[in-house]
DNA sequence: CGGTTTTTTGAATCGAATCAATAGGCGTGG
DNA sequence: CCACGCCTATTGATTCGATTCAAAAAACCG
């Protein structure tokens, strides 16, 4: 699968295979969003992908991409800023990931996907989410019960509210505040919210 | 601190400052190796990095690099190569750091320190440690406490010998095999209680 | 509907953090 | 050179959060 791959409508989930044969999703992807990028190291995906739900997809077979590459500075310049913007993404990610305890990531999580729907004018307040638990547990790198059980807690504090895959948010600032590492701790979340101080 | 920066000799970390105050270490830089390519995105540095021994680096401020990948289509496919190639790294670190259990962090840790010696051409079985616990548990998202007992651990197991900063690896496949996630359990590192030579 | 899979919930266990105390290095000054 | 104090590292005991194992409940589909 050697493209670049622009999301037009649906979802997908990206995913490699670890050594010992485990699926590792690594990241999901909303349309207008571009899968493949570092293909441009290895000319070879490191990653597999797979539609969530009915999905277009605009794919560049990666010796044109790169062609086009040659030929146009300007897409140049744009591709190293794309690069660059997805680097601190990640890093910032990285700086999250191995070090927050399971309800900041799953608020992270929640959070992330809220943004990128805003972004493209959805309500960012009310959605479906297209990955199952499991999927979502193992991009968070937690377990199916801590996602379920964190998800059942906020739903308790009146976070927010979950029937199935379909979510609303109820309270974003307690959301926000949640996911801050470590920073301001109550904002009005009463009940047994009991977020960690430090 | 607007520069890309080349390490020549010494050793560099490379740290944010978390939203709470915290320095968060980012990663360590080992001569050859290039600080700040996440600046071409925002053109700011997100992090800071500062020298962990008597260090000399290159820096090249910020525009000018801009300028030099201007004129040069070269420079930046180069650029993009690299970039793409940091990306998959990091990605892969991602992937690890969330989920993998505090020996084998240690033990990735001290394996990519012992490759990169390597890659320069200095012993990659014997070297001293530039950075502190500290910054090694910060690093990989545990604590100093931590860190020390898995370091006791693998040299009670013979796999290391540790003299403070000092690291000598004795069984590199079984730091290796550690290192691996839920591959192959036991090589001859079996449990804590395995047969030593003294 | 019945059967399957996904999700939620509960109880027990395990690993790492935390709290606390001791040991080791290292520089300064007696 | 040794004594002292400071800082880093190690080790021990306890606590806490997440995993694991197990089972019930809900959603899904032919």
């Amino acid at each position: 699968m050697k493209n670049v791959r622009v999301v037009r409508s649906g979802s997908i989930k990206s995913y490699q295979i670890s050594p010992d044969g485990e699926e590792v999703v690594s990241g999901f992807f909303l349309p207008g969003e571009v899968i493949g990028l570092d293909a441009l190291a290895t000319e070879t995906h490191p990653s597999f992908a797979v539609a969530l739900e009915d999905s277009q997809t605009c794919d560049i077979p990666l010796p044109d991409f790169l062609k086009m590459l040659r030929d146009s500075p300007k897409l140049n310049e744009v591709m190293i800023r794309l690069l660059s913007e997805e680097m601190v993404e990640t890093r910032e990610l990285l700086l999250v990931v191995g070090r927050l305890d399971a309800q900041t990531r799953v608020a992270l999580f929640l959070l992330s996907l809220s943004r990128r729907l805003a972004r493209r004018r959805q309500n960012p307040d009310q959605f479906k989410l297209s990955m199952d638990r499991r999927d979502i547990a193992n991009y968070l790198g937690i377990t199916i019960e801590t996602v379920s059980r964190t998800l059942s807690k906020f739903q308790r504090n009146d976070i927010i509210e979950v029937h199935g895959k379909q979510i609303r948010i109820l309270n974003r600032q307690a959301l926000e505040s949640i996911a801050m590492p470590g920073l301001n701790a109550s904002t009005q979340t009463g009940g047994e919210s009991s977020q960690s101080t430090g």
